[in-house]
DNA sequence: ATGGCTGTATTATGGCACTGATGCACCTCG
DNA sequence: CGAGGTGCATCAGTGCCATAATACAGCCAT
């Protein structure tokens, strides 16, 4: 069963999404630094330039990254430490609260399970 | 930003088959009860039949829901435990290591927020 | 037997999200 | 200026989701 929750049949555009998001927070898009190109990070994921685009769309709207037209896209400066604060209120009041009565629903305790890995 | 995860915009049959596994799970339906009709539980919820019947097919396919055509639909014995291992495993399996990671980049402990609630 | 309740099959339709192909506007560098 | 790199707009196609209107098949109490 459980041709459910957000895996593999997730959106690309969001996947894109996360995973730059995640490359910004963790720093291996410095600030100040250009994001690959829309072309560029297509061929790389094997996806199409539009869905990257629209990926890289949603961090413009927030501020996150400044374009500069008909050269490129830059990461913001402050970018890492605005994202990872938004991400982390959104995780806390939107997604923790479901996880938590989820996990007590199963039977499973967050304080046992922070051990591994 | 995050038009993200699934919330509200999730599919309403996947909406509608987690609110019934965890009615099994708690006991809300209980094992060898009957389960709400389709067209009841359509109109409780104001989706369509069509839908709910969806939702409530998984069920059957997994065994844990009995049909009596033209009676209605029972609750399996033993579907309640079935069903919260199975959910565990999956979700231990596939949506842990994910949520564990993304808390680790967010700077978030388990331990400290399973206290809260 | 009949009416009323079950689940199920069929077909059609509208909407929406996702993906894709092409071409255009813009900038930089030689 | 021209070549090659940017992002971006437009149009089109595809598939899933949800709804709807019927109709059918089975069971049961009256």
């Amino acid at each position: 069963m459980n041709p459910n929750r957000p895996h593999s049949n997730r959106p690309v555009y969001l996947k894109l999404r996360d995973q730059i998001a995640a490359a910004i927070i963790d720093g291996a898009y410095p600030e100040g630094a250009m994001l690959p190109s829309v072309r560029a990070l297509a061929a790389e994921q094997g996806a199409n330039p539009l869905t990257v685009a629209k990926a890289y769309q949603q961090f413009q709207n927030d501020g996150l990254v400044e374009v500069q037209r008909g050269v490129g896209m830059y990461v913001v400066k402050g970018a890492a430490e605005r994202l990872r604060a938004r991400e982390r209120e959104a995780f806390l009041h939107e997604e923790w609260p479901e996880i938590r009565s989820r996990m007590r629903r199963l039977g499973l305790d967050p304080a046992d399970l922070a051990l591994s890995s």
